[in-house]
DNA sequence: GATGAATGAGGATTCATTCAT
DNA sequence: AATGAATGAATCCTCATTCAT
């Protein structure tokens, strides 16, 4: 093998360990010696794999994507009901809230740092948010695309109101009234569709 | 005799003028030379009027809290039926969504500029967020506060994922859909209820 | 009288008021909105009565030679011997250490402020110098100008060295012994030249 | 590898070169920009040594103390008499009154920075004046501290009387006369002990 | 590849001074 | 005369980036 594949393997070591100083700090509030520092290397060598800080953030987001935290997908597979994969889908947002918090946050932060623009040409962001809800579509089993926005929406949303209200606003309830909501939308569907049919 | 200024009056104008740029910016990307070029004034007369850069956006939030965006509430008291009052108030949401995002863009700077711990103890952002619950209350009259925070939740992960991906998320369409997932849960409540007592 | 007076009389009064400041502070640490703050006026009214920070200070340099602070001169004069008179004069200027630092403070600054050439062609400071020299050879009644010289060295060293040290350099054990130094000396002359003439 | 450079040796070196320019203008009319384009570096340089001006300037201060200006010592030990040795020393003192001159002003504008309290815990001054002291002990094998103390506050203050008044104060003359009442004084001293033995 | 010293443009902030009232 | 709001040049300091070693 040649050495690039050193290189590139090295390249994502240091991704990795930034992803937490970028959600902690904010990009711009980040420095270059920091994140040397905290890597235990030279901003010299953080310069060899990245040209530029801004192309470092950029990596970072890119290989956020293909992060594949949803790697729970098969645990969830083997439940017979919907109504029961929803709610262990919950309960691994329930147990991985900061790591999920963190992407948002850099989601938002590469949104700021790119401008409007940009970013929805980039096709980053997007492809992160097509990955997840076909991740969801998947592992739900649930093929109303609608819906599956509808609830990575309200997950977003609720991530955010956690951020800046903490505990006043409660995981476990907003999760449970939305599942009880989206179980009662949904059985009321079939039975309509069943009366539709009938 | 100084020139006559109403100081406060003058420095809510300033403010004012600031929050596109914030919104557009963020905090850190933004300078005190941008801010004030863009006000027309002097970074001198900035410093004049607010101690610090920290200051002007702390003010600028504390600020926001009182803006009542909020004012359509008047229109939608006189709607007979809930569906219609949900249906007026996502309508306003939709007119208002670049104002919306901006808020909601700036509460996030606001708490990458504070560090998590501060900000949820200041008092600021928690109160954003009762006063928005509190009128939906009152507007909607919604009673379950569990179901104005999740339809909050919903509607500022909404507004996130429009930034991220524009038009690639329909905003009527997923208003409409929450709507009619809303709708459903709420009949269904009150059939059981009813079910309940008969 | 013409309103001249009021104002050369206000003027001076603003002066005195600023000497403590200077002196504590130092000339470049000082700013006018400080002084007017102090002073109870607004930064307006002291660019009424001087036409800038410079001049204000140039002026209060100028008027501290005028200041009297010699006017112990006539309770020394009545005292029969040298010895006694010194011993007079030292103790003034023990107790009035603190204004006395104040005065070398602010030659100090007026030296570093202006440079030093044009310090030296200023008349200022070299007048406070020979004002208080003359005043000591009509009150200590010693006509021998460069004894009074090396006082005048000495004493303005002791209240450096005071600065610096505090109470490590004792004021009263030096004084006390240059009064000793200095009488030896004298008498010593006196027994030499009376030795001549024998 | 990096550059090869001794960073301490460096930092001296840069130290000494400030010296001049803050004894001739001053800290506070002294700026970054000015001092880096002196040492010929760039600001960025300059605060790669210093954390900061005052750092920068209380190294400099620090470093005044160890730069034994006394090294003169050795010539001095020779000569028999204390005339003779206090004559080298003031020599001395006519041939390099620049750099002391220098020393006194920097010590002042130290005094100025800090704040009374501070300078006096601060040791470095205090070390300054000791280390002067025992020297001066040392060297004209004068055992008296308080007189050595009276020497001390004399010098400082010609030095500072020569700032101010230039030439007009007469260093060689002051000198001589200074010679003559001490060695007068001791002289005296020493006939009344013989007497007390007698 | 790796280092960290060096750079200098650019940031927040201060402050002497002006001037409309 | 008196005020204090307004100015903007100048300050200290930071930080992405370069480059000799």
């Amino acid at each position: 093998m040649p050495k690039i594949v050193d290189h590139d393997q090295y390249r994502r070591e240091l991704l990795n360990q930034c992803f937490d100083l970028f959600a902690e700090q904010g990009y711009a509030a980040l420095t270059m010696r920091q994140i040397a520092q905290a890597l235990g290397v030279s901003t010299g060598t953080l310069y060899h794999y990245f040209s530029s800080k801004e192309d470092l953030f950029e990596q970072l987001v890119a290989d956020m994507v293909e992060q594949d935290i949803y790697s729970f997908a098969a645990e969830l597979e083997k439940l017979p009901t919907f109504g029961e994969r929803l709610e262990a889908a919950f309960g691994f947002l329930e147990r991985n809230e900061a790591r999920c918090r963190q992407q948002t946050l850099i989601s938002i932060e590469f949104y700021q740092q790119q401008g409007a623009d940009k970013v929805q040409q980039n096709a980053a962001l997007k492809q992160v948010s097509d990955h997840v809800e076909q991740a969801l579509v998947d592992v739900l089993k649930l093929e109303d695309r609608r819906l599956i926005r509808l609830l990575m929406c309200f997950v977003d949303g609720l991530l955010m109101h956690r951020m800046f209200e903490g505990e006043a606003v409660s995981m476990t309830e907003q999760l449970a009234l939305m599942r009880h909501v989206i179980t009662t939308y949904l059985d009321h569907q079939q039975v309509r569709s069943q009366g539709d049919v009938g």
